[in-house]
DNA sequence: TTCGTTGGCGAACGCCGTTCTACTAGCGAA
DNA sequence: TTCGCTAGTAGAACGGCGTTCGCCAACGAA
């Protein structure tokens, strides 16, 4: 929209900005992933990308079918970042823990686009063929059929649950407050119940502070991972 | 908003619908839950919940700080939903998975308000008993203190992720479309994929589509549970 | 060259959360 | 009883949203 360049007003008015025929379903997928990084969900709006394009919304619907799918689109974006390792059966409990590591890592690193994740069940392309490569992992490690795919679901819960809610602290910075701040409000808050009626969340509030993201997340990993390993049969 | 009850145009009006003083945070809150679960967390809005009381949305601020606010209270209510036990030393693993599965069970009756727990700290004053009970159950357990605070964290994480994924046919059901259909075309989907490039997803198409909502929900708390469980020393 | 198809896009529709402003009902004080 | 003040009520409007419509320009095939 570069607003210069004078032209004789008889001329047709050619070119608004970029050249035609540019528009396409990568660039929308690029443009919207920045704005998602930089602004989150909430401030990614049709309009949002399309200004990044240089054009109107109305543009985008030649690409694609609508918000919701393109929300699909740039989910499965996300899911290529997670790498795919070739299976082992000797390290399988090493390499699922790794391989949902990888995935909450990249989700975080995309703002809060876990939130598409919850409400819709992720079939693209990159989301299906990381769950194969999961069942593959978990079959070589002997964990039994209905546990392998019910492990599936629910740890794709709790993989998008958490880097939802690390997401909390960048909407937080984006909002211009700090978020160490804001947890250190929420432990005095804790602390500062009444004792008689809150005696075991006074006496673990140091607990309940303690952590990052990647502990917590690590913390309850494990939990799945070892339950997992003792269904291992033999 | 009765509409009827002629009036002589020369009378002042008065009295639109409801007595004057006859808006109040309860009442706010009672409209919000009934349009949720009608409508879930997208049909929830502002105007919405003024019509249903008879008035218009600027009306409710009076009461409520804004939507955020809002949403707050909502989901406030309806952890009041979830009957807490008085904690039992000898039964501390029964308890807490009663305990999480009534939870599970208030968010899923309540369409997806789930939503609104993952992205911010649920604070209200009934959600922090809650916690303040299932803390106290895990320390009669046994489980060690920074166990028993992450496993809170992860728990909630959990419950709510899954009340979302269930509300998904909720939504489907709203929109006229058959959830069990639904999920009969996503089986199909993963059982037609090119078996070369995902063999462990086609041998496992059966067990995929196996078990509800329920089934899941607890296999998965089995999981974290008995991870706990694991933990208590002796 | 012509014509049918398709991408681009300005304008508009009907929603949304929120704020501004005027008004008025009800209350305590005189 | 009357008066003034306060706090609740709500109409109108602002700026944003997703999406649709209809016109125009550009391109590929004939």
């Amino acid at each position: 929209m570069t607003a210069g360049q004078f032209e004789p007003p008889w001329w047709t008015p050619r070119k608004t900005g970029t050249p035609r025929r540019s528009l396409s379903r990568e660039a929308i997928v690029t443009a919207g992933l920045k704005v998602l990084r930089a602004e989150g969900v909430d401030g990614l709006s049709m309009r949002r990308i399309a200004t990044e394009l240089g054009t109107g919304p109305a543009s985008l619907y030649a690409h694609v079918a609508g918000k919701d799918e393109l929300l699909d689109l740039l989910f499965d974006q996300v899911v290529t970042e997670v790498p795919l390792p070739e299976p082992d059966p000797a390290r399988w409990r090493e390499q699922i823990t790794e391989l949902w590591t990888h995935a909450h890592e990249a989700l975080r690193r995309n703002g809060d686009i876990a939130r598409v994740a919850l409400g819709r069940v992720p079939m693209g392309p990159n989301a299906v063929r990381m769950s194969e490569v999961s069942m593959t992992i978990l079959r070589a490690g002997g964990v039994p059929p209905q546990a392998i795919a019910w492990a599936l679901d629910i740890v794709g819960l709790y993989v998008s649950a958490s880097a939802i809610e690390d997401a909390i602290s960048r909407q937080l910075e984006r909002s211009g407050r700090d978020p160490a701040e804001y947890y250190n409000q929420v432990a005095e808050y804790f602390k500062n119940l009444p004792a008689e009626h809150f005696p075991t969340t006074a006496l673990l509030s140091r607990e309940l502070a303690t952590g990052g993201r990647d502990e917590r997340f690590a913390f309850g990993l494990d939990l799945i991972v070892g339950g997992l390993a003792a269904q291992v049969p033999g």
